[in-house]
DNA sequence: AGCGGGGCGACAGTATCTGTCGCAGCGATC
DNA sequence: GATCGCTGCGACAGATACTGTCGCCCCGCT
């Protein structure tokens, strides 16, 4: 009848209850699921949703990662999510997807992030489990991720810590903060996160002061996420404050960099450049790069590693970086 | 009445049917999707499959991303995953860490294996963009990744092509592969993927040759998986093929390494170690690390990188390696 | 033109579903 | 300790929806 007709099929807001349960560590009762399901127009009773969670938690396919906190009065649902059902489901693409996935993101994500990724990951095993070929070689056999240059191990974060930090970002909240060895909570009024692969920094202000600080995640033994709003959240611009910051990050400024890749050291660049601007041209005995990149610690670092096979052309002031570099280097050496 | 209950409730047959659907490329009859159902012990006819898709497919939810291929007379069916459905849903934690993985993986991962994942990145921006504190900044404005080290972009491969080489690979199929620009064909035998972060290989045996070959993904223009299984599959070994290849990889033998950072630049290992193994000890002015180490090109490269700010001590073998590297590299700098 | 197969409408019995009502615990409060 | 409010849950009955079967008809193929 009605326009927008609030749907009344059981199939659908079997779906909608189930997309809008919430997880594990939170919970819902059936009075909030209702009005939730209401907010996405599907019309139903109390009752129903009750007789719903009912019925799915003694199903066999969904028993198991539902919850019910019925210590309280107000039941409390939740589902944990230790298996995880996606549409469309897996297949042979999307589990060998993922599970590179899983490679590139082992060594470099921190393990509390990771965790959260693992019933996706499960998921995508025990599909190549399921679909194994008798008798042959399992698919993590055939797969190897051997990734360039050398990481260091992710900082460990407390379990918990990044999700409420996360929480305290997303709507604004000032949280209090027991940060390394002190006793005392502080006050802080969080800005943003900013990752740097193996270390995540919390950018804020404390309270009462002006100046930005960033904390190390890993040094945060304990947040509690308040109800004050945060200060002046508008005001801070994360890109300029990467920019203009201390924070040893890899901006600066664009320059035109000439190298000189001896021999076949610079043969990949034709398959994997730099970026879009790089330009190459074939020597006698080498590969000549042109390229604009930002003049930054990390580029020096790359140069540096390819030690006499690499030689800085231009600019000048690049070149005797990496020249005053190498001669100091050398001196460890000297006998 | 029967021990193991073929269900016949409608919700858990549709979900079922949602989760046994092929993605698009793929497609499935109503007849092949009853069976798939039934193999999953769910007894239906194949009318009401069909009923169930017209239901979908008229659907608000499921309409967009449900497909009917009418054109040959059996229809084929599939889903094409523009949007995904997972549960349990999207909340606050989840999204900030595939958000995170997003931004972990763009610079890394190639993009046909990117793209496949954009449904769940997608799905997570969308939640911000619904539960953004209204006036607000975004949570994208909140958060930075900013990778340590040089990143090169990874090789492009063509649409498809990866897609194909798995599914051979996980099926152990040879393949007719168009490599390069050679006009012809080649058969062979894939083994296994190695990923090297810029570049995919695929190991294989070519048609009637004895050597294990690689090639680099990007290099093959066109592919076909053939019906013939690979030959002597289960000889090979990846991780001893890993070690005694050609290919340049980051193995080598276990040595013991000490290392002498000078001043502050050995301050994060502390935080973020190399690996298990490593021991630190506090000098007058640096830092002496202590670990075990495969002795590698990489090790060498990361070495390198850090200029005058490392001193090998050990072993004596690598301390020649890494000063003769710096000796030749100054030469190219001396007037 | 005939044939086979698949889509789809119809049907009717049945199983299921839904909102309402009311009772019985269970805390909490006074 | 009694009362009050709230919540879970059983019951109910009307209405609705679901299911398998059957058969027609269209379409492509021979």
């Amino acid at each position: 009848m009605s326009v927008s007709a609030s749907i009344s099929n059981k199939t659908f807001r079997m779906l909608a209850l189930l997309h809008a349960l919430p997880r594990a560590p939170r919970k819902a009762t059936s009075a909030e699921l209702k009005e939730k399901l209401a907010n996405d127009g599907h019309k139903i009773s109390k009752r129903s949703v009750e007789r719903y969670l009912e019925e799915l938690s003694s199903s066999h396919e969904f028993g198991a990662m539902l919850r019910c906190d019925d210590a309280s009065q107000p039941y409390g649902w939740s589902i944990h999510s230790e298996r995880n059902l996606s549409i469309p489901g897996m297949d042979a693409q999307m589990a060998a997807t993922w599970d590179l996935v899983h490679r590139y993101l082992k060594p470099l994500m921190a393990k509390d992030a990771l965790d959260k990724l693992d019933p996706v990951f499960r998921e995508a095993r025990s599909w190549f489990e399921k679909h194994r070929p008798i008798g042959k070689r399992y698919w993590s056999d055939k797969v190897a991720y051997v990734p360039r240059g050398f990481a260091l191990q992710p900082a460990k974060v407390a379990p918990g810590i990044a999700d409420q930090v996360y929480d305290a970002l997303h709507r604004n909240r000032q949280m209090d903060i027991w940060y390394k060895d002190n006793a005392e909570p502080q006050r802080v009024h969080p800005y943003a996160l900013v990752d740097r692969g193996a270390v995540r920094y919390l950018v804020v202000r404390f309270w009462q002061y002006e100046d930005y600080r960033h904390l190390a995640l890993q040094r945060l033994r304990k947040v509690r996420v308040l109800d004050d709003e945060v200060d002046r959240a508008g005001d801070f611009d994360l890109d300029r404050y990467l920019r203009d910051s201390q924070m040893n990050l890899p901006y600066g400024e664009t320059i035109e960099v000439v190298l000189n890749f001896k021999g076949r050291a610079g043969d990949h660049l034709y398959e994997t450049p730099i970026n879009a601007s790089q330009s190459l041209q074939k020597l006698d005995d080498g590969t000549l790069l042109t390229a604009h990149l930002e003049h930054t610690q990390e580029l020096v670092w790359w140069i540096l590693g390819f030690g006499a096979s690499v030689e800085v052309v231009e600019p000048l002031g690049l070149r005797e970086e990496v020249a005053d570099e190498v001669r100091r280097a050398q001196k460890l050496y000297k006998k």
